[in-house]
DNA sequence: CAATAGTTGACTAAAATACTCGGGAATTAG
DNA sequence: CTAATTCCCGAGTATTTTAGTCAACTATTG
């Protein structure tokens, strides 16, 4: 798991799909405008949002993208992992050159830390985000996450 | 927040210092040995941690570093921050050049999700880590990630 | 004093990032 | 049919970040 703007790009360009890909395709010139990323590295991060099944595209006049799913079904690890494919993050890779165990313990600890991380993206969908409201998970009653104040608009 | 390869190192060497640094100060040598990061990289990386209040320095022979508190005290967030000095998220500063609302729109919500990681992150201390447990938010009983599974080392 | 170990700053190679350019190929409106 | 639109794709490039080197210096201990 990395967290790069070019993920921060992809959140953004899926969430403006989802805001204003209702009625039909929404072209990556639209998206180039409105969230000003340029148009050429948009088309690279929508080839890879096209491999990871996350988008449908339309060719022609008229055409553009549409989620392949709804917001709600599409979340936002899955987008951040379609488009900053993944580091390797041992250097010990498997079993291979861990000298005296101590290298391995923190590399798997922080798989770990990583894999939480995942874990927790997982769970935040695009309707989520456009909804501005946090899962439920870290909003439930019991979580210290509760008072995490959202800002206004 | 940021998730990079430099953040990934510093925790990894907050970890070595946590788990090694009880009876002495341990010196960026010995780190450098064990978790084969260069020695003038951590040195790069404990000027800053030193300046974010995370470690206490100690020259001279038999010198190094120590954390500045428990490891139960010191969180990954923390130690993220104190490296990966903050980028500005939004690219309209405040409210500066934002010319439709819909840009602003994205940009929060991306902040707030950002927002969340780093409460999250917030949540796990280097304590956790050692004891390779997720925090207790995350394996709590009503919890969906409870499945989350350790690897095992 | 001499060895150890942190402190600092300048500098650099390599990689990743963000972006450009130029030409396609499919589709549709007219 | 044809022309405009829009996705598609690969090569190339400027900038930034990362990871690391080098060299000199300061404080501390034995």
């Amino acid at each position: 798991m990395k967290l790069t703007t070019r993920g921060r790009y992809a959140v953004t360009a899926m969430l403006d799909l989802a805001i204003n890909g209702d009625q039909h395709p929404v072209s990556l010139a639209d998206i180039s405008g409105r969230q000003e990323i340029s148009l050429s590295y948009l088309e690279q991060l929508f080839a890879k949002l096209r491999r990871g099944q996350l988008v449908v595209s339309a060719r022609g006049p008229g055409g553009g993208y549409r989620l392949a799913r709804s917001g709600a079904e599409i979340f936002v690890a899955e987008i951040i992992d379609a488009v900053d494919e993944s580091v390797d993050v041992t250097n010990c890779q498997g079993m291979g050159n861990c000298h005296h165990g101590e290298t391995c313990l923190t590399h798997h600890l922080w798989e770990d830390l990583s894999g939480q991380i995942h874990e927790f993206l997982s769970q935040i969908s695009l309707g989520d985000l456009m909804r501005r409201r946090p899962h439920p998970m870290v909003t439930g009653a019991d979580s210290s996450l509760q008072t995490l104040s959202l800002r206004e608009i």
